[in-house]
DNA sequence: TATTTATATTGCAATATTACGATTTATATT
DNA sequence: AATATAAATCGTAATATTGCAATATAAATA
């Protein structure tokens, strides 16, 4: 096999598996991290930033937006990324409640 | 390819990734999710609730322990596994410094 | 309109993941 | 010792991911 099962799952564990499996990926973790520094930038500043290709590069980001992690706008003939806070609450809010769960014993 | 170029980024980030990267899988999140709510609980219990054979959960829990987020202990016959804290917090901890830092602005 | 600049897409090879049947390992129980 | 129970491992097929060279697209500028 090889393909997951998605559809044995409820719309939100596929929702956060997709979120999870963006940031599974040390590229794109610092590509996360980079964003955060900088604020904003755009795919080229990343490609001199990591040590990868650019069409490596423009597939990461790629996944990222799909996970709605970041969120790119078009700025002439660049495009401008930057952290999409929503995408980070939805994962963010997963572990507070495991935590405070925890918590409560 | 399809191998990860794990060399050239940090620990950290490596180390985030595999983390992230055990959850980005719904069953693993429907595990996660089971643990919290039963607090400890034995594999045979995991595919009983699960559409998916023992082997294969079996593996997913290998794939969860070995990134941190569960442990297990032997209990006679069988393995009891609960969430690990420790594990959760650390990627807790990385979005908790998105969030704080993207308020500050 | 030709060129430059920035990014996306395509196609492909290497490797990884997912899932499960069959088997193995390890501890209890009879 | 034989059997039952629980979980891990092995082997394998199907599919997904990673990474990049080559190419395509799209907007600005000369």
């Amino acid at each position: 096999m090889g393909a997951t099962k998605t559809d044995h799952f409820t719309e939100q564990q596929n929702d956060l598996a997709v979120i999870a499996k963006a940031l599974g990926h040390p590229a794109r973790i610092a590509i996360m991290e980079f964003l955060l520094k900088v604020d904003t930038c755009i795919c080229g500043d990343i490609v001199n930033e990591l040590p990868l290709a650019q069409p490596t590069v423009s597939q990461h980001l790629k996944e990222l937006k799909n996970a709605g992690l970041i969120k790119g706008s078009i700025e002439g003939t660049s495009i401008c990324y930057c952290i999409n806070e929503p995408g980070i609450e939805k994962i963010k809010g997963f572990f507070q409640h495991i935590t405070e769960h925890l918590e409560k014993k």
